[in-house]
DNA sequence: CGCGTGACTCAGG
DNA sequence: TCCTGAGCCACGC
């Protein structure tokens, strides 16, 4: 038998199997969603240890900066930037993501907009 | 139960 | 902008 995965890991899992195609998200942001607003190095040890086995989008994860999360020249750096572009994800010269375009916004509950009240 | 190890993050310098 | 130190969290020994 083997021991059980901590709620964590399994909100942590289930977190990034949603992030949309063509949209990216933090470790932070994981953490955060999955009830550990700190708990960033949990979601890459997480990451690392069973995101083939669940078959996940690991490569829409990256740093709180918008960075890729790998030596530069690695071979998993030039993999991921690879799988993120063919989702339609672009990159700076220097390497970053513009965040405020490509970040995965979790919905809430959305008034939108605000109807001028017609009636007083 | 403590220790070491990470695909982390933030504050300083 | 890069390097450190400290804080945080899961997991295997």
């Amino acid at each position: 038998m083997k021991t059980a995965p901590t709620e964590f890991t399994t909100r942590v899992i289930a977190t990034i199997a949603k992030i949309p195609r063509g949209k990216v998200a933090t470790y932070k942001q994981i953490a955060a969603l999955s009830g550990k607003p700190h708990g960033s190095r949990g979601v890459a040890w997480i990451l690392n240890s069973s995101s083939q086995k669940h078959k996940l989008p690991w490569y829409r994860v990256l740093s709180s900066r918008g960075r890729i999360s790998f030596p530069l020249k690695s071979k998993h750096y030039v993999l991921q930037m690879a799988k993120l572009k063919r989702e339609g994800v672009r990159f700076k010269d220097n390497g970053d993501i513009d965040m405020a375009k490509y970040q995965w916004k979790k919905k809430v509950a959305k008034p939108a907009r605000l109807q001028p009240r017609m009636f007083s």
